[in-house]
DNA sequence: ATTAGCACTCAAGACGAGAGAGTGCTAACA
DNA sequence: TGTTAGCACTCTCTCGTCTTGAGTGCTAAT
């Protein structure tokens, strides 16, 4: 459908001016705070025929005008241009980042920061599962009488470790053997390929070191499975609170529970994620718990596998705002993965 | 101040009455509920001079009474009996720790959600800071080409790690021999007491192998830094928005924010705690952020630090049930801490 | 010391009037 | 034919007034 100028110039005028403000727009007040050279009656027939194409509604008759979802639709794809954060703001996220290089849990948390900070929307990331990065290195080290530590390191840098118990019989060499024999079997393969069937054949090798292989394998068992799962950080959700829309305590429940736990909010996104920043307003998504809120998310990638991160604000959203952060937070992500190649982060559930 | 028997019964259907339902509370509605052999006149009488005590309170003239903060403090001092979870409810508890006992972590989280499940309250633990846990060993790894993980080993079996790049020329004899250098000089010790001068003369010591030593005290340092200090994790913070007393939405945002972050709520508790369950009660509370909202607390004991757990509820707050939840999941907690000696808990930050 | 009775107080809810913002329609105009 | 001014109409929101009801405090009787 297209529409002419006019009703263009006038559809952005009520988006804008209902997003701030959060009240129906009337028809004086376009002209007034948008300057056209048109009367107010004017504004008013258009606006009418507006609704008639379904992008504006009125909440009563005698109210003014608001934009609907379709109306929001319509401005973010035919319309809309991205604003980009600052280049101070920018600024500001690089000096985060830099400082905190060091974790890539401090690195998440921060970025998490940003988009909410700049955007004053809730933030999420959505950190994809360790399960499918490749598998480089298993050792397994004394760390005392009894005691040892298996610990897998995958080909980007992750480090996860689970302490097992041994027998006192086992001696340093014998850990060091047993280690290299499971990286012989293991070496380049995705942790997710990593079956079972493989330590099976593993453990019939070597029978006579069974209760270590037995011990390790549970313990890599044990790593590849739940709490290595995507990980999900929220940030700002109590930025929602600031939203007339949600004043009601029965809505902002709804909400806020989604972001108390981290399932919810993953089965609200779309498995599959395009190129580029993508844009749910309300009703669009798939999630009964969300369809009053809007999502503004792009992936990122990393070590082959797809991360996610995205703002969660009302339908009364600053589209514009939000996409430029995301895209620009999405690019900075990016290099960060690929391009600093030469010191891999330090990972660490 | 002694109260005779009947003002004590008449105090103690006040609060029950008004913690149930959040309203003043008449004294019809005592003598109805309560089944005194009294009239609502004499009730009326005592009830006066309980208000001149200062233990009740009338929001306006014509209204019921509220228990004061000082009605709140003479019941919890005199009168309260604790009321325990259920035999069931500790099972759950049991089987929840049971089933996470691989992971530090699951533990905390676990309890936290028991905590605030139980009662419908938020619940917070404090872990205490790992600076105080003693060292134990630390080890030099070789992961790949060009680097290696620092591996600090505690007392009881907390693991920390640090990937650090190391010159290529350095061989993995060499990293274990310098592993060994810093375990002679710290073993036993707290890791608050290593100190940089120590570092610095371990430095001297070794001139030539000066990079993966400086790297290494570097990631030390690190360590002992910032991010390892005393974690905070908080459960159920939006059961407080079943409270009517927050209805308001400037004082739910200031409550809510308390528990975003971690560090405004280690301001609200006292550095000091003493043995057995502690109550704060409104006013009491030194933090301004937290005067109409309690504290239900008790510390316990893990590796000669002590850590937090409670509960934060509106004054008007069932303490029988929260005092007795938090004792017993503190007896529970010290249990497994102490007693369970055989297997060390992996800790992981 | 306790109680019944009664007048009094105050918050909360219902009701209605008035103001204000905005619309839709009609008729005039370029 | 598109635009505009004018006007009646609609609907929400805000006050102020009234009413209701719960609960009190006081007094006098038991």
């Amino acid at each position: 459908m297209i529409l002419d100028e006019r009703k263009r110039h006038i559809l952005e005028s009520v988006i804008k001016d209902y997003v701030a403000t959060a009240e129906p727009v009337g028809s004086r007040a376009v002209v007034r705070k948008h300057a056209l050279n048109i009367s107010a009656a004017t504004v008013r027939n258009e606006m009418a025929d507006l609704e008639d194409m379904g992008y504006l509604e009125q909440p009563h008759t005698s109210a003014g005008r608001i934009p609907s979802e379709k109306g929001f639709r319509y401005y973010v794809d035919c319309m809309m241009e991205n604003e980009n954060p600052s280049d101070e703001q920018i600024e500001v996220l690089h000096k985060i980042l830099e400082d905190s290089i060091q974790e890539w849990n401090d690195v998440v948390q921060g970025i998490g920061h940003f988009l909410s900070q700049v955007t004053n929307y809730a933030s999420f990331i959505i950190v994809p599962s360790v399960k499918f990065s490749q598998f480089q290195s298993l050792q397994l080290i004394p760390i005392q009488e009894g005691q040892a530590l298996v610990l897998v390191v995958t080909d980007i840098g992750i480090i996860m470790h689970r302490k097992i118990s041994i027998p006192r019989s086992i001696k340093a060499r014998d850990l060091q053997a047993i280690g290299d024999l499971f990286n012989r079997a293991f070496r380049g393969k995705r942790l997710s390929e990593v079956q079972r069937s493989d330590l099976q054949s593993l453990r019939d090798e070597l029978k006579n070191r069974r209760q270590v292989i037995d011990k390790s394998l549970e313990a890599l068992d044990n790593l590849l499975d739940s709490p290595h799962d995507e990980k999900v950080v929220i940030s700002g959700a109590l930025n929602i609170l600031k939203e007339p829309e949600f004043k009601d305590m029965d809505k902002l429940r709804r909400i806020l529970t989604l972001f108390e736990e981290d399932g919810p909010l993953k089965g609200v996104l779309p498995e599959q994620i395009k190129e580029g920043v993508d844009i749910r307003i309300g009703q669009e998504n798939q999630a009964e718990d969300i369809k009053e809120m809007s999502l503004v998310f792009a992936g990122y990638r990393t070590a082959g596998e797809m991360g996610k991160i995205g703002l969660i604000g009302p339908v009364r959203m600053e589209y514009w705002k939000a996409a430029g952060t995301v895209e620009s937070v999405r690019r900075i992500i990016d290099d960060l993965m690929n391009n600093s190649g030469s010191d891999p982060k330090l990972f660490k559930k």
